[in-house]
DNA sequence: CGTGAGTTTGACCAGTTGGTCAAATCATTG
DNA sequence: CAATGATTTGACCAACTGGTCAAACTCACG
């Protein structure tokens, strides 16, 4: 393993490739159905060679779902309790889809993990994301009081959000399949926009 | 392996066992994840005892495979082209989020092989699957073109019951953490109701 | 209660897998 | 260009895994 000096140039290059590989093979087999020699195949390394940057399997899982973990959480951190309610939620709803489209195997990554019970991922749940969705859930909830919003449990609202968005990432080989030639992308952002102006706009 | 005539008391009760057992290994740790010895042990029996009812660890995941698929679309064939267009859309969605809560190994089973890219199954997607869907799609066109619910891409519309219903049972492990004591099959389904009539009543 | 089919198991095997290590090669810099 | 540290690799190991097999055991039935 190499020295906790600066990294080198071969470090920086070899295991930005290591954990782009790892991403991918770890995304669509899991992690027990991945094995390290064909994360660094994929990286173009030995496996020995892989071994000499990460100590152990685990260890790239780990610092994959760290990196990961912050980024998935941006769009949510970033809805404003300062904007207008209905906008603030339809652009987290668009930018958590974008997020689906741009980092698919982010998106399976993570389910993976949670279909299988979240074994590694439990205790940041129960606290960092926890503690965000409280104060959103809340914030959700200051609006609906103020009838700036339509009544909604607010908790199942952002479980909504996360599925219906997740869902073009998770399932993509079943929504393509079943989509032909038409790209799933191009009417969800339409689709999921409407599903909530019509569900959240305030009616008296 | 027991000869092809009727089965014995001793057959049924044991492949009944590994298949049920199985259903329980799989789904908490994908194919790959699962080993021929865990299963035997969920079921009581020894390694070379379950090899003894199923020739292989494949054999055992078609053959549950094939059983879920079948239930699996029941709620969807049932959504009936005479009934009221709105009422028949939200019983389909219960009848759904009823599946999540009672067969959610299940639901989970399926989550796993298409996250991982359905190596297993993606021709049965292809063919049956599709066919349903599309026959479905057109039912609910129909019913937009009429003006008795609301206008939404309707395979997309599919997709969204699909992923908000299963979402409860897929991501349990999540969800059950951020609601703390409160059981998340309390408000799903008056969410869930709440979501689609607001979305799919007809507006002049 | 004996006997043949149905059932169970310990011992075993070959392939895979995560990980180690010493030796070889390469890159950097004084 | 020497030499020192960084990088790479082939050979290897122990644990695990899916699957086999012959021998032992159990059960239903005449």
């Amino acid at each position: 393993m190499p020295a906790d000096r600066a990294p080198t140039r071969i470090q920086k290059k070899n295991r930005a490739a290591i954990l782009e590989a790892a991403l991918d093979v770890f995304s669509s087999h899991g992690f027990r159905g991945s094995t390290v020699d064909q994360i660094a195949k994929a990286a173009g390394l030995s496996k020995p060679n892989l071994l000499y940057y990460f100590p152990s399997k685990e260890a790239i899982f780990n610092e994959l779902m760290a990196g990961l973990l912050d980024t998935w959480l941006d769009p949510l951190r970033a809805l404003d309790p300062e904007g207008e309610p209905l906008e603030e939620i339809l652009a987290y709803v668009q930018r958590k889809l974008q997020m689906s489209r741009d980092f698919p195997r982010e998106s399976r990554l993570y389910a993976n993990e949670i279909v299988q019970g979240a074994p590694r991922l439990h205790d940041v749940i129960a606290s960092d994301l926890n503690v965000l969705v409280e104060e959103k859930a809340r914030l959700l909830q200051g609006w609906m009081d103020a009838g700036r919003i339509n009544r909604a449990h607010p908790k199942h609202l952002l479980f909504s959000i996360w599925s219906l968005t997740q869902h073009y990432a998770d399932f993509d080989a079943q929504v393509r399949t079943l989509m032909g030639d038409e790209d799933p992308f191009d009417a969800a952002p339409q689709y999921l926009e409407t599903l909530y102006r019509r569900m959240l706009t305030p009616q008296s």
